[in-house]
RNA sequence: GCCGAAGUGGCGGAAUUGGUAGACGCGCACGACUCAAAAUCGUGUUCCUUCGGGAGUGAGGGUUCGAUUCCCUCCUUCGGCACCA
């Protein structure tokens, strides 16, 4: 055998792949179907790293080895090419940003090219492609007429270095996630998608995708963020009692204005407590709220806003502060209003009141910067002793707190005995220190002082006597109570189970006089006296009622757990779910508010002040706006405003079908102009047309869409590439969409999905949204895109960083292939460690890897063609019970065979080849070997080291590729081995192992395990008290 | 703070209905070949040891004849989310 030479090979091998066209998907429903899909490249210009293939060589080695095992396989490849890098790439070196993207692609193209994938790229895409993108402007043109995409005029995500506004999905810890600047917030002129329509069922599917991983799943519940509550609506007593008296007297009014924005005489609020209510102390806004809008004239200048409702302002005394306030708040970074500035600030709202519709109680009305504008209702009822920001803002502020839930610590259990008792924290002044006693490990460890209230007693003298009775200190002084609280506990001292009412009392030491006297020598062997800090306090108290006074008294937290409702009237004695039904119920009957569902997950911003983007394919015409706004009727239903997107959106108009693409024309200059418009918007030629409707003057939207949209369906366009060419579609043009369902219903859904983790609250939720909607209009068949989905873990430099130009440590994989080849590759980055798990590149492994290939290679000066003179393994021949159709090679390849198929279903990689090695291993030790054998390994290590195989496999004589053969059937019964190790254990310790017949009777097994010399020197003697058999592995002696 | 994943030799990692811990690879040591080196091949390689054994899978405890695997408490690392009412 001549050398293993990759370089020459690999060459050979690809130019035979692309002149047969071996890998172009076959247009047959013959076979069953597989559509495998990677994640498709941004192709950047610092072109592949060796971390970027890892995904793509194992949905390649999958390929392989589903086509051998009959099935049709679709494996494509395109390119997600718009994007920020090539404009600001353009914007530098003065490119046009598709010369600089064409250019990447072949670069791309070529470094794929030499790791011998079966991509079909006869069916590459590429998202820039007019071709593609009228697709996208299609689809988006779908969800502006169902009403899916409305203009908004809400504060953003404004990214001043890129110069556009951003989603939260592209935000990092506040920062932009492409260039790293603080995020500001923006009111902007931007286009939505209205994803949270869709939030439930993006939640509730996530359950059917049972072959995704749970982290990914989890990933995206907590995105979408679903918590459950009820609205509640405040009358804003503004025009003294009156407006409130109207609202109660009238049981139909409207919560909010034809617009959906909310009437400013009733103020809105979400919460998750509803049972709470009674404990609303104030009412926070947060300074994007309407009311302020319609209050600040100075906030009009940026948000134009059609209110329908009479503006509040007159009565608002303080104009001044709170339009300084909000001016702060909405130049704060999203990173200073949330991570920086834990601290809470606000600015109350002085001349008017918010009325609590359960007890009529006036309440403050503040803005402040801890509400959030984008969720919920933007404006929260603040009920600080439940709610620990709440409490932070009443400590800050000295707002009123008011208990309506009394704690439940611990787990009811069964035979409770019911006690009441107080507990008692006792500060010493000087030094803040807390008087505990410590009981030992046995009886709890450090407890406040404890005692059960007799009959009659109050709780102060009952704790002011135990003070005295257990630790002698007579003189202290009450500063807290708290209420009551219900505590389940295991009396260990007394053996019984206990619920106890207790009552928790905070004193301050007034003198020392007496501590630690008076005490009997039998309560001084119980428990020892110690003053704790506060910290050793928060550590060393653990007995959760004692812990939770500790909390409420020294830190003044706010307890937000369950328990049972007070001081609340009708919800008084109710548990907390109990009491949560029950005032919706109150709510609902009454009008005051009600049920209502709310998710983290945001509209997504839609629309990008930048060049390098699809164009969203809208008209805008003044005129035609005026005339719709002439005959809007003035009680138009919410329904149906949000069914049609032109209602939704006055003057804007979706461009025909037959118009489309709508191709983005050429500019001078890609730099962003920062007003808030794309460079598109300095086209005059291009910006303005006539309108289909009117004939009028009319503007095209200069907006383009985000990266993310090209990305949404491109599973899609791989199957439409070459529909024409299916003889049922031969005829069909390319409209309308439905000419391509019936490929749609055969490729979908996608079988399987491989690409980064990274994705998991982006592109894969942006994807199934999309394709959900795609399902609603009847263009695909399944609700969801992808069956299994599985992620790649991350490929780290050799110094255990990220690869990056920046640390000077990334490996080109050129050079990789250049020096070991591509196949020593592919095996390598299949054997670094688990597939899902980030690893660390290390070059020296590849040595590894190349020397099992050569191994493998040699081995083929051993093969014989006949098979009758194969040599049985020593042992296995030489033994009595020896089966003679298994030699050991047999059965070491069938388990082979066995674990490879297995284990690259399970995408466990690095096993699979592990086993191989094993394999290679044992075969270089035979003087010869069977071409059946050798055959079948290579045959499943193909997948793997395709150049590698496909040249051993025509020196083998065949005029084939090795792709065409079947993949090798596991046979249990070649499989087995002729004989055992079976592990003899003397108290759970190995002390010997014999080899026996795999068919040993365990009889026999445990007669021959008493009878070794070694055991026998073990047992010493004694008899054994028990003997436990594992069939075909162990025999666990019991002395 | 909340959610999730993971901690095993010098290194990457293997072993799950509880049954020989360290497969496979790297590295290292020794040997063969060589004038020599590289490459290649062979042998060894968890630690301690008085060579009988003993200890050992982040730490501590529990269940079991037997625990990397199951249960409890804790520690560390990584990933995601983070004032979401």
């Amino acid at each position: 055998m001549k050398n293993y030479n990759p370089e020459k090979i690999e060459k050979k091998w690809q130019r035979y792949w692309e002149k047969k066209k071996l890998f172009q998907t076959k247009k047959t429903f013959d076979k069953p179907k597989y559509y495998i899909l990677d994640m498709f490249p941004y192709p950047s210009g610092a072109g592949l790293h060796v971390g970027h293939p890892k995904g793509y060589i194992a949905t390649d080695v999958i390929a392989r080895m589903k086509q051998m095992q009959g099935f049709n396989v679709l494996h494509p490849m395109g390119w997600d090419a718009f994007g920020l890098p090539a404009e600001n790439y353009a914007i530098k070196n003065k490119v046009h940003p598709r010369v600089a993207t064409e250019k990447n692609i072949k670069i791309f193209k070529k470094q794929l090219g030499l790791l011998g994938f079966t991509y079909d790229w006869s069916r590459e895409i590429n998202t820039t492609d007019p071709e593609y993108y009228k697709w996208t402007q299609w689809m988006f043109l779908q969800m502006f007429k169902k009403g899916l995409a409305y203009e908004s005029y809400a504060p953003i995500n404004w990214c001043p270095s890129c110069q556009t506004g951003l989603a939260n999905e592209d935000l990092e810890d506040g920062k932009c996630e492409r260039c790293g600047s603080a995020v500001e917030q923006k009111p902007m002129r931007q286009w939505v998608l209205k994803i949270t329509d869709y939030a439930e069922r993006l939640l509730n599917d996530l359950d059917k995708l049972k072959n995704w991983p749970e982290a990914i799943k989890e990933m995206q519940k907590n995105w979408i963020g679903r918590s459950e509550g009820a609205t509640v609506r405040f009358v804003i007593a503004s025009e003294a009692k009156q407006s409130y008296n109207n609202y109660n007297g009238n049981s139909g009014i409207a919560s909010s204005s034809p617009s959906g924005i909310p009437r400013n005489d009733i103020l809105e609020v979400f919460t998750t407590r509803p049972d709470t209510l009674f404990g609303a102390t104030y009412v926070v806004v947060a300074p994007e709220h309407s009311l302020i809008e319609n209050c600040l004239p100075a906030y009009l200048r940026y948000v134009n806003i059609p209110t329908v409702c009479k503006p509040v302002g007159r009565k608002i005394e303080n104009f001044a502060d709170i339009a300084a306030y909000v001016e702060k708040a909405k130049h704060k970074t999203v990173l200073e209003r949330s991570e920086l500035q834990k601290d809470k600030t606000g600015v109350e709202i002085k001349g008017i009141k918010a009325i609590n519709p359960v007890n009529g109680e006036e309440l403050p009305i503040f803005v402040a910067d801890y509400v959030i504008g984008g969720y919920g209702a933007g404006a929260v009822m603040a009920v600080p002793a439940h709610d620990d920001r709440d409490m932070e803002f009443a400590k800050k502020y000295g707002l009123p707190i008011k208990t309506v839930v009394e704690p439940i610590t611990g787990q009811k259990k069964d035979n409770e005995e019911f006690r009441r008792s107080i507990v008692a924290l006792v500060r010493d002044p000087k030094n803040n220190k807390l008087l505990s006693l410590n009981w030992g490990e046995k009886f709890g460890g450090n407890l406040f002082i404890g005692g059960g209230l007799k009959d009659g007693e109050d709780a102060v003298k009952c704790a002011q006597r135990e003070i005295e009775e257990e630790t002698g200190y007579k003189n202290v002084k009450l500063i807290a109570e708290s209420e009551k609280i219900h505590h389940h506990y295991f009396a260990a001292s007394k053996n019984v189970n206990r619920e106890i009412e207790a009552v928790g009392l905070f004193f301050e030491l007034s003198d020392e006089k007496n501590g630690g006297q008076n005490l009997t020598d039998k309560e001084k062997d119980k428990f020892k006296l110690e003053w704790i800090t506060e910290k050793e306090a928060d550590e060393k108290v653990k007995d959760p009622l004692h812990h939770y006074l500790f909390e409420k008294f020294v830190k003044n937290s706010a307890y937000t757990g369950d328990g049972l409702s007070v001081n609340s009237t009708f919800l008084d004695g109710l548990s907390t779910k109990e009491a949560k039904e029950k005032i919706i119920k109150w709510l609902e009957d009454k009008k005051y508010g009600e049920r209502k569902i709310n998710y983290k997950l945001r509209d997504w911003v839609f629309s990008r002040q930048r060049y390098w983007g699809e164009p969203i394919p809208l008209i805008f015409c003044p005129a035609c706006k005026k005339s719709m706004e002439n005959f809007l009727p003035q009680d138009i239903s919410r329904k149906e405003t949000i069914s049609n997107g032109e209602r939704l959106n006055p003057g804007w108009m979706a461009i025909p079908e037959d118009k489309l693409p709508i191709k983005l024309p050429n500019v001078k200059s890609y730099v962003p102009t920062g007003t808030g418009e794309s460079p598109l918007a300095g086209i005059q030629k291009w910006v303005n047309v006539k309108c289909p409707k009117c004939g009028g003057p009319a503007k095209r939207e200069t907006n383009t869409m985000p990266q993310w949209a090209g990305s949404c369906w491109y599973y899609l366009a791989y199957i439409m590439k070459k529909i024409s060419n299916f003889p049922a579609y031969r005829q069909a043009g390319n409209f309308p969409i439905s000419n391509y369902s019936k490929a749609f219903d055969w490729w979908l859904p996608v079988d399987f999905y491989v690409g980064g983790a990274e994705h998991a609250t982006r592109h894969l939720i942006y994807a199934r949204f999309w394709h959900k909607f795609l399902y609603d209009i009847g263009v695909v068949n399944k609700e969801e895109p992808f069956e299994k989905l599985q992620s790649v873990g991350l490929i780290l430099a050799e110094d255990g960083r990220k690869m990056s130009k920046r640390w000077g440590n990334v490996i080109n994989p050129d050079d990789v292939v250049k020096e070991f080849g591509a196949d020593a590759m592919r095996v390598y980055e299949m054997f670094m460690g688990p597939f899902s798990q980030p690893c660390a590149w290390n070059t020296n492994g590849l040595v590894g890897t190349k020397r099992f290939l050569e191994k493998v290679w040699f081995l083929f000066d051993r093969v014989v063609k006949s098979k009758t003179k194969q040599k049985n393994d020593g042992i296995a021949s030489s033994s009595p019970w020896a089966n003679p159709r298994n030699d050991k090679i047999t059965s070491v390849l069938h388990q082979t065979i066995k674990k490879v198929t297995e284990d690259i279903e399970a995408m466990r990689f690095n096993t699979a080849i592990a086993k191989m090695m094993e394999l290679a291993n044992e075969l270089s030790k035979q003087e010869t070997i069977s071409i059946e054998h050798y055959s079948l390994f290579i045959k499943i290590l193909s997948p793997f080291a395709p150049h590698f195989c496909e040249e051993i496999w025509s020196l083998l004589g065949h005029k084939k590729s090795v792709i065409f053969e079947k993949w090798p059937e596991y046979d249990a019964k070649s499989a087995m081995e002729n004989e055992i190790i079976l592990v003899v254990q003397v108290n759970g310790k190995v002390r010997d192992s014999l080899i026996a017949p795999a068919e040993i009777s365990e009889e026999e097994a445990k007669k021959q395990a008493l009878a070794s010399e070694k055991i026998q020197k073990w047992l010493e003697g004694k008899e054994p008290k028990k003997i436990i058999y594992v069939k075909g592995k162990l025999v666990s002696i019991v002395v």
